[in-house]
RNA sequence: GCCCCGUUCGUCUAUCGGUUAGGACGCCAGGUUUUCAACCUGGAAAGAGGGGUUCGAUUCCCCUACGGGGUACCA
């Protein structure tokens, strides 16, 4: 019989949304969207000095902004203490688990001593057998007692089998001498509790399953279905960090990466469906899967996302995209597109979008239809211009200067002066517009007669020429 | 130190014992071009190193090197 999938997605609200983390909700969100499952959100939260609920909002943001919808609430595993307490004084009652009244001291001395001796340097307690009358009125931590997980191998849906040594597992700590729960207890039992199916997480926490399956083998829980995922690192073949570039979500929000493409190459990125490079999310969710999943780290590169990015913008339909344009303009604190620019944008869509790899550059490919006339020329840029494109220039600027000016009166002035100068217009177009625009952006002339229309600005300009 | 995992063009990857080792991004060259871009054609570019197993290894096994992770009253 096979049950229903259920994935999930439990960050750390730390900071900042990890582009990391991001590329696990997707694998998790794909892998229960392509089944008919779910996939649910657990906030990790038990680390009370460096969880902040600005950390969770900017994970709830991230999510949503990817398009990653998760069902149910947001699960809290801090409120979840008292559950996890209740799982360690069971086992402490079936005898599973044991009061450990060593101080961090004790603990400290023994493993300088067995490192000394080059012995393992796993703490054993000395409470495990101890007779509970002999107990004292003091702190007390509980330790399950290790040896209750006693398979050699654990099966990985990504890294196949792995090998465990028992001998290295030690009675660790499942709650706190304040009586808080570990991590390991906490992930157990909250898996286990809400039912999750296949964890899909990065491959930093591969060498914790035993240990979890230590908790699970004891409480006579069926463990879910491991998939630990390489992480991603930065160009240079490290672990992606700040002085890479972009590693949080919302640097590439706010960099114009549209949803669809990020979604694609994060998917891409470390696994693959044959030669695919290019899907929609239907197409993801029907042919993801764990065996696909390559079992190296790969890097990060922005030449690829932008390529890929560029084909989503491509292939989004036009009023979708003035859409999700006008979205990122909003999400980003940017000026909305004035409604009397609105017409234009849509008339010059179908070629913008052909050539915009970010919802930025669609704005900057746009810059003729945005720009206020009269247009300025540009003074700095005008003077390294060479004596031809300067006296053209000169002859221009008062046709710029008339907010009325038209595309097929430029055209005609272009092509004009290409015959005078005996060079062809596309000579002229380069110095223009680097006079014109001095700025970041290149308005480019043909985009100018976007607005008019592809066929209608060309047969003018045929007639301005004839 | 001990343990676990990984290693195909610069990058992401395909290959599941027999291929001219394929694709994509990027790069280079040429073409087209009434700008930039886009587009078209072509090109350079890979099995970490060493041992085995096998008629035959990128593929299976071992060792080394390199990278990553774990070894907490962190998550």
């Amino acid at each position: 019989m096979s049950q229903q999938v259920v994935t999930r997605i439990a960050p750390s609200p730390t900071g900042f949304m990890h582009i990391g983390t991001a590329r696990t909700a997707l694998f998790n969100w794909l892998y229960a969207r392509g089944r008919g499952g779910k996939f649910l959100l657990r906030i990790e939260d038990t680390d009370r000095a460096r969880s902040t609920p600005e950390a969770t909002e900017a994970i709830l943001r991230g999510m949503d902004w990817l398009g990653l919808d998760h069902d149910g609430e947001v699960v809290s595993q801090f409120a979840r203490s008292e559950r996890h307490a209740e799982v360690a004084r069971q086992l402490l009652a079936e005898g599973k688990a044991y009061k450990c009244f060593a101080t961090q001291e004790d603990i400290q001395a023994f493993r300088e001593e067995a490192r000394a001796a080059g012995k393992s340097t796993h703490y054993r307690s000395p409470w495990r057998d101890a007779d509970p009358a002999t107990h004292p009125d003091a702190p007390f931590v509980i330790r399950i007692k290790a040896g209750v997980f006693v398979a050699d191998i654990f099966t990985d849906s990504v890294q196949g089998d792995v090998a465990v040594h028992p001998h290295l597992l030690d009675d660790m700590i499942l709650l706190r001498s304040d009586g808080s729960p570990t991590y390991m207890l906490a992930v157990v039992v909250d898996d286990h509790d809400m039912g999750i199916t296949h964890v899909i997480r990065g491959d930093d926490h591969l060498s914790n399953v035993p240990r979890q399956l230590m908790i699970y083998n004891a409480m006579g829980w069926e463990p879910p279905v491991y998939a630990h995922i390489p992480l991603i690192y930065g160009p240079d073949g490290k672990k992606l960090s700040k002085r890479h570039g972009a590693t949080g979500v919302e640097e590439y929000q706010q960099m114009g990466y549209p949803a669809s493409g990020m979604r694609n190459y994060l998917a891409r990125l470390g696994w693959s469906h044959g030669d695919d490079e290019f899907f929609t999310d239907a197409q993801a969710k029907d042919w993801f899967d764990l065996p696909a999943i390559g079992k190296a780290p790969a890097r990060f590169d922005f030449k690829k996302l932008d390529n890929l990015c560029g084909q989503h913008i491509a292939a989004t339909d036009d009023a979708a995209l003035l859409h999700e344009l006008q979205a990122y303009l909003a999400a980003t604190g940017k000026p909305l597109l004035p409604d009397a620019k609105i017409p234009l944008f849509q008339a010059a869509m179908p070629h913008l979008k052909e050539r915009a790899k970010t919802y930025g550059e669609l704005i900057e490919k746009a810059e003729f239809i945005m720009a206020d006339r009269p247009i300025q020329p540009d003074e700095k840029a005008a003077k390294s211009l060479d004596t031809v494109s300067r006296g053209i220039l000169k002859e221009l600027t008062p046709h710029l200067q008339n907010a009325s000016w038209s595309r097929p009166d430029l055209e005609a002035l272009l092509n004009g002066f290409a015959e005078e100068q005996g060079t062809k217009f596309g000579k002229l177009a380069a110095p223009l517009r680097a006079a014109l625009a001095g700025r970041a952006a290149t308005p480019s002339v043909f985009d100018m007669m976007l607005v008019l229309g592809r066929d209608e600005a060309i047969a003018r300009i045929e007639d301005a020429a004839a």
